[in-house]
DNA sequence: TAATCAATGTTGCAATTGCAACAAATGAAA
DNA sequence: TTTCATTTGTTGCAATTGCAACATTGATTA
C-alpha cells in the first residue's frame, strides 16, 4: 500500500480508490478468501495482516507458493486464483483492498499513481525473474548457488536468509531434507560457512 | 513495439522515444549483444530480427532461457544481464530499441504510452507467473499437466504447441528425452492423444 | 531425387532427489 | 525452568531424472 500510494496525499488516495472502484475486505484468521472472485485480473493489496497462497496438489501435498505480510501485493499477479488447486488463506486477521486491473488502465489523470503501479510491477517482474532463474537449474546445488548469487550483492559475501530453511526449500521448490543434505555437502567442501541464517560464501564466481 | 505504441501515432511515437532518450541498435546475425550495458534497469524492444537469451552454466551446458522474435520485450525483465552466465545472441540481423526504466518513470504527459507499458508489464507478470507455477512442480508429469492446464482454455481440450518439443523441455526445464519418456507414458495411459504439435487432453480436472 | 540437418523417439544406467521416519536443536509460552 | 511446538539435521531406500548414445522421422535444399 505504501509503495502504491507513495507521494500521494490522503485525500487523493481516497479519491483514487473511489475512481478505481476498489473495495475493502477484512477477514478473520485462518479463512480461505477470494474464492468467489470472478475476474481473472485483479490486484490485491494487503493493508494489514498476513496471508499465504497455498497449492494443494492431487496427492494431498500442500506447498506455500507465497507468504505475504504487510503491504504485499498479490492477486492475478501471484497465483492462478481461478484454479481450484490454489487457496489464499489468512494467517492473521487481514485487511485487503481489491482493484480490477481494467480500472487501473482506464484511470485518468493520476500520473503519480500510475507510475507507482508501474514501479511495483517492475519490481515484481524482477522478483519473478530471479525466481525463474533459480528454478530453471536442474540440481539442488545449482539452485542454491544461484540463490546465493542473487542474494549477495556482488561484493558482499555474506547472506542473511530472509526466511527459514524450510521456506527456502519451498522457494527453490525442492525437498527440505534433500536440500539440507546438499547444504551439508557445501559446508564439507568448504564452499560455504553457516551460522544460523547467516551464510558466508567462500567461493568466487 | 506494436503493443508498446498501441494507439499512438507516428509523430508522437518519435517524440516519446526522444524524450525517453531511447537508442537504436542494429546487430548482425550471431552476435553477442548488450554485454556493455551498465544499467541494471533497461527495457529492450526487438523491432525486427530474432534473439535468444542463453545461459552457460559451469559445466558448459547451454540453455535457451528465452527465444524472442518480433516485437518481443526483454532486458532486465528477462534475464540477469549483469551476470556473466548469460548471453544475448542475435539469431538474425536484429534491430533493437533500448530504454532506461528511470526514463519511463520520469516521462511526463504521455498517458497512453505509460498505460501501454503497464499493460505489457502486466502481461509479462502473468506469463512469468505461469512459468513459475509450472516450474514449482516436482515431477515432469506434474509440470506437463500444469502446462497443459494453462494452455487449455477451460473448456477447450485441444492444445496446439506454440513451439517444438525440445523447446517445451527447455521451457519446463527438464531433460528432453526424459520428457519424451513421460509423454509416452501419458499416451499409453490414455491421458493424452498426440498428433504432431496437437495435443488432445482426455482427462478432466 | 538424394543428401543433409534438425527434431523426435528410445533405452540402459548412473546420479540425484523425494520421501519417510526419527533425532536433535531451537524458540516460545506457561 | 519446564513444556510444547516448530525447525533443523540425518539417513536408507525407492522413484525419478539426467545423460549419452543411437535410431527414426521430417523438412529443407542442392
Amino acid at each position: 500500500m505504501d509503495e502504491l500510494f507513495k507521494n500521494i496525499d490522503n485525500p487523493s488516495k481516497i479519491r483514487i480508490l473511489q475512481q478505481l472502484e476498489a473495495y475493502d475486505r477484512t477477514y478473520e484468521k485462518n479463512k480461505i478468501i477470494l474464492k468467489s472472485v470472478k475476474s481473472d485480473d485483479i490486484i490485491c493489496i494487503l493493508i494489514s495482516g498476513h496471508i499465504q497462497i497455498i497449492k494443494n496438489d492431487v496427492n494431498g501435498n500442500t506447498t506455500i507458493i507465497e507468504d505475504i505480510k504487510n503491504s504485499g501485493i498479490f492477486g492475478s499477479l501471484s497465483a492462478n486464483i481461478a484454479s481450484s488447486e490454489y487457496e489464499i488463506i489468512t494467517k492473521e486477521v487481514s485487511h485487503i483492498v481489491i482493484i480490477e486491473m481494467d480500472n487501473i488502465i482506464n484511470l485518468t489523470d493520476n500520473q503519480v499513481f500510475i507510475k507507482n503501479v508501474l514501479t511495483v510491477f517492475y519490481q515484481k517482474i524482477k522478483e519473478f525473474n530471479n525466481r525463474i532463474e533459480i528454478l530453471t537449474n536442474k540440481t539442488i546445488r545449482e539452485k542454491l548457488l544461484t540463490f546465493f548469487r542473487i542474494m549477495s550483492n556482488h561484493n558482499n559475501r555474506i547472506i542473511y536468509l530472509p526466511f527459514s530453511y524450510s521456506e527456502l526449500a519451498d522457494y527453490i521448490s525442492v525437498n527440505r531434507s534433500a536440500m539440507a543434505r546438499e547444504m551439508k555437502l557445501l559446508k564439507e567442501e568448504k564452499l560455504i560457512e553457516v551460522k544460523g541464517r547467516k551464510i558466508k560464501l567462500l567461493y568466487y564466481n
